[in-house]
DNA sequence: ATCATGTGTTAAGAAGTGTTAATCGATTGG
DNA sequence: CCAATCGATTAACACTTCTTAACACATGAT
């Protein structure tokens, strides 16, 4: 089973891309290494791969539109984002591509091992360790946040992301108060006043859903968050 | 029964941790505060707690490394970090560390306590006070403290978070005198002179709700508090 | 009785929330 | 390439919640 990883990395500093290729050999990756975004999409179309790591700033096709491409052909691939220090913002839209982590330059060895091997024990295991339910019953609902569909009775209710991310999030409180900041803080990525507003039209969309069955209900609790409640 | 629940607060700011340490025990919490953290260790090691406040940036031992020590010894224990703002870096090797939350300084007492009421929660010890009543009856009222509703006959009263709370406080204390700063301190957190007059509007709202039964009563006890009487 | 202080009540104000609709941006399908 | 569509955000407006202010009245001490 202990085949060699093959990690592909996507570098436009040829010099950086190289030493670490040779690092990475030398822990016992097969590493091929790219030099742009499109090479990099070539050479994943090309061959098998077990964990990507992109460079964000690249000439042709930077780091996330590149992470996009690969996505869309592989939902799953472990993918670590390479940035250079103070990129919050980019570190936030990375985030929404999908990485499953990113390192920020200069970076040691070590820390980058430590990260693939954590991403790569991650996706290992695709759901056995997963903690967090996939599944909830809400009442008469049977919410399925993997296909983000809520059924109640014979009807399903196709979700968006960030409804079923804000469902789940309700679910996983039930009965208690959800803040709004951690609720902002999980899916929106910042606390600010108009990510606050959009929630609000989110929690709207969610009540209107959970109408279907009138012993469910989320709450307001003014200045504190929301609470998903099942009347019995 | 209901034992104060010990919590570790550990913040190297002084002025900010003294002040902390006094809302969370105005909310009822026994907190012990450490300014650094050898000495957070060190209290850790003598005195059984429940949970842990860590402050991650500090002086001699930063909150990381703590947190470490403190997992080596409880691996169960609730670890909350405060956080500063803009540390998407640090939060991401916190998590690892396994803190079961964190909130990003500046917060509110209000989003806190909800944390910490939610990871008590989750750590399993749901003995802290959850054997309070949901459900009380007044006279010929009917109240739904989880629902926060009030209902006589076949008309329902629907209560704001604060009205609840404060009617929820005066059922427990039912023919009993509910003294101002007991209020004060469980509701407001702090026993100022306009939450005070604040608690005093709405004691004037509940008694407006209760007029639909003549038998039911708040009665003022100057210079000490309420009383909520029912008359039969 | 007189005075400082505490309480009851109502109303004004500031801030937070619920909801609908307009807008933006990305994706899709012709 | 454009139109159509979808998800998400922003705008707008009404409404709720809580605090603060204001004023009347009650209480207890002196």
């Amino acid at each position: 089973m202990s085949e060699l990883k093959h990690i592909l990395l996507v570098e436009d500093d040829t010099n950086f891309g190289v030493i670490l290729q040779e690092h990475l050999r030398l822990h016992g990756f097969n590493v091929e290494l790219c030099t742009d975004g499109e090479a990099g999409l070539n050479a994943f179309i090309k061959s098998e791969f077990d964990l990507c790591l992109v460079d964000v700033m690249m000439p042709k096709k930077d780091g996330f539109t590149l992470a996009n491409d690969i996505r869309q052909r592989d939902e799953d691939i472990p993918l670590i984002f390479l940035t250079a220090r103070s990129m919050t913002e980019d570190k936030i839209k990375g985030f929404k591509v999908g990485c499953d982590d990113y390192i920020t330059k200069p970076f040691s060895i070590e820390e980058l091992l430590l990260r693939i091997q954590a991403v790569l024990k991650r996706a290992g295991k695709p759901e056995s360790e997963a903690d967090e339910p996939t599944r909830f019953t809400i009442g008469g609902f049977i919410f399925d946040t993997t296909r983000q569909v809520l059924t109640i009775k014979d009807s399903e209710q196709k979700l968006t992301p960030k409804e079923s991310d804000l469902l789940k999030l309700l679910c996983m409180h039930e009965n208690q108060i959800l803040p709004r900041n951690t609720a902002l803080r999980k899916i929106w990525g910042d606390e600010s006043y108009f990510s606050g507003r959009s929630m609000d039209v989110f929690i709207s969309k969610l009540r209107k859903y959970l109408k279907a069955d009138p012993h469910v209900e989320i709450m307001g609790v003014h200045g504190k968050g929301f609470r998903l409640v099942v009347n019995k």
